[in-house]
DNA sequence: TGAGCTCGTGAACAATATGACCGCAACCGT
DNA sequence: ACGGTTGCGGTCATATTGTTCACGAGCTCA
């Protein structure tokens, strides 16, 4: 085991809700190997402290960065750290969630990606994962080779575990995610079944478990004779 | 499967040698969804290149770039197509390997890191997985859950050559390979016992194997009674 | 030669899609 | 209004496959 002297990770946390600030810190200290280094509310605060830290010698090693701040994106204060040269990762916490985002947020060099609202399980398993890959390229010489650099990548993948129902199959729930995506409009189970090549039965169970989650909305569908079809449509906004 | 329509990916070569540039253009030529848009000898001219592709509404995607250029650092260059908030991604490609570089690229918003020299089966893995996560998010919605995010994540920076897990044999793994790619079609663990002369167990567990490093495609066979079979299919372009 | 390791196999157990069946809830004709 | 028709909703047993486990054959090393 090459445990021992792992030296703390610092960690800044940028929120400008106290709640969610506050919320976030108690996170970072329930978790081994990071330590709360400060808050700050702005774009501006942020880029000051973690400029600060570096040249008082004590860096910040971590960004938990919130997109949403008052007086910037947070991807533009990434930016500016970028620029800076600062030797800093950064999370990026977000309640939007739209592809573009995502690309930009890995463009500015982000190891990790948090949708808000998440869970402490899913906070948790971020974090340490950036601390293994921490802990991957650390435990290197300085001269490293193309697999371990690879290793250290892989160590920053989530893992994605997500419980499914027993009798669901998440390679199931993904193209019917994706067909429901794809189609701005209401689907049946009947009509999920041939472009997915299901049958009726399983359509409708997976259809009904996103209608449990609250993924999508169910309505009936009247007007042609026999008992009302039901109809399901992805929520956007979800 | 739903291939077909995705967009080329437009890729610019950035370094100063003009022989390793050509063996790169010769690369890029070979994988299937790329496209050179050219190349650039400086970092001056690189980003030049970037910004002007950029504007012009024909964007560079993708930039193979070189870190040791005669200008600057590769990585001032990221971080300067950074700072301009351009969205191309970068993947670096050097012959220094120390562990400092590494957590620079990675801050800079570097997608893979590729060590100097390098062969094609390499080269091809690196690009492939780029691709896969650029259709990964291609396919989603403009709204994306944590998941999807997770699993473009996980495309990205898949581990590309998982150690061989103890109970596997190369000697075996050879011949699944061979017929893997000799057949076009997906085939089953089932369909690889006869022709192979394993148990199904062992076919599956190779199979998986393969499948879990990225080589071979797996997906459900829907429409018979029964637990739904893995079908395993060779991904061509590797 | 014998201990230990490696890898494949068969059997038992868990998971998951399917087909069939029955009942329901809305249209439709009188 | 009211019973008949229609076609989907929901449940269950069934069919297969995925997964796990312990065991055994073959190889390595001392």
């Amino acid at each position: 085991m090459t445990e021992a002297a792992l030296p703390v990770i610092r960690v800044l946390i940028v929120e400008d809700e106290p709640l969610a600030a506050e919320a976030h810190a108690a996170y970072v200290g329930r978790l081994a190997g990071f330590e709360l280094a400060g808050t700050a509310g702005t774009g501006q605060e942020a880029f000051r402290r973690v400029a600060a830290a570096a040249s008082a010698g004590t860096p910040i090693d971590l960004v938990l960065m919130d997109m949403n701040l008052p007086d910037s994106h947070g991807l533009d204060v990434s930016r500016r750290i970028r620029s800076a040269g600062l030797a800093t990762d950064i999370i990026a916490i977000t309640a939007v969630r739209d592809v573009d985002n995502v690309r930009g947020a890995i463009a500015a060099g982000v190891v990790q990606y948090l949708i808000k609202p998440f869970t402490y399980s899913t906070f948790a398993t971020k974090l340490s994962s950036y601390r293994d890959f921490r802990a991957e390229l650390n435990g290197q010489a300085s001269n490293v080779t193309q697999s371990a650099v690879d290793h250290a990548f892989a160590s920053l993948r989530a893992p994605t575990d997500i419980p499914m129902p027993k009798g669901l199959a998440e390679s199931t729930l993904n193209p019917v995610v994706r067909y429901l995506q794809a189609q701005g409009a209401p689907v049946s189970a009947s009509e999920l079944m041939e472009p997915l090549g299901l049958s009726r039965v399983t359509a409708r169970r997976y259809l009904e478990y996103l209608a449990d989650t609250g993924l999508v909305l169910r309505a009936p569908r009247y007007g042609a004779p026999g008992r009302p079809e039901n109809e399901y449509s992805w929520k956007s906004g979800r």
